[in-house]
DNA sequence: ATCCTAGCTTGGACTTTGTCTAAGTCAACA
DNA sequence: TGTTGACTTAGACAAAGTCCAAGCTAGGAT
């Protein structure tokens, strides 16, 4: 995460105590926070940090693909710092626990041409569910 | 979707005014409104009908299968009164248009059994994003 | 035909999630 | 060390959805 740092400083950023708290919050490939939990973890660290400057820093890294939006259900966007190695979600519809998981083959394939109506088709994003281990 | 007014009469429905303007409103298989967009054409049908009464009756067509919520992006659900035939959602990334797609094949069998972390897994949502043929 | 009542509807308060703004602060460069 | 534009902040605001107490009504009972 030292290398996103690092990367957002030669994208000109200026380095804030803020937004080195909310990449080390983000830390780790495997995590699916919402912008409140993200804050939450934040203040333990900066007690002074901003939920503004929270969604402020997220969507940034967002627009920079440094992080992808992953929208679920219809509550909070919750945000994933694996941005640089494609995948896929599986979500226990009882508790809600999201797992990174890696379908075989690419996923536009299975879109034929009939079935496009015009459109310039670029990427699909699959939301696998069921019941986890610790549910059923 | 008098066939859905009939099947819910045979649940036990009270076959109010309102739930009868929101079938309505959903009649057609390529639909996806917000709740907010159904509330706007059932008032025009019934001028008094509530906020809430719309979201307390999409909620009970949810429950009951005969309608989907489709989350695609942060903002408002959708709902989707083609539920009895199973498809996918393409999304032009521009205008927000939305279409049914029927890709190939079974989405879950792309997901092999060692990435599916003990899951017993139960259906998967495939959103599709591109460009439609009026945003390029 | 009228009555009864559980189930339905209503307006508005409330919650959650997210955006926006004006004023103050500070990282980086000179 | 000083300057300055980028950054941060608190709090107002907005959109989407939930909840509740009070009133209404569909449909079975009489
Ligand atoms: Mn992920
Ligand atoms: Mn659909
Ligand atoms: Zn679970
Ligand atoms: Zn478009």
């Amino acid at each position: 995460m030292s290398d996103l740092l690092e990367r957002l400083r030669e994208r000109g950023w200026r380095l804030t105590a803020q937004r080195r708290v909310v990449a080390e919050v983000l830390d780790g490939d495997h995590v699916h926070l919402t912008a409140d939990e993200v804050h939450a973890r934040a203040v333990s660290r900066l007690p002074e940090i901003s939920r503004a400057t929270v969604y402020n820093t997220l969507g940034e890294l967002v627009v920079l693909g440094e992080v992808l939006e992953v929208s679920t259900d219809g509550r909070a966007k919750r945000y994933d710092p694996n941005a640089h190695h494609s995948h896929q979600h599986l979500i226990c519809s009882h508790c809600g626990t999201i797992r990174d998981v890696h379908p075989a083959g690419d996923p536009l394939a299975a879109l034929p041409a009939d079935e496009r109506f015009g459109f310039a088709v670029s990427g699909a994003e699959i939301t696998y569910r069921g019941l986890c281990p610790d549910c059923h």
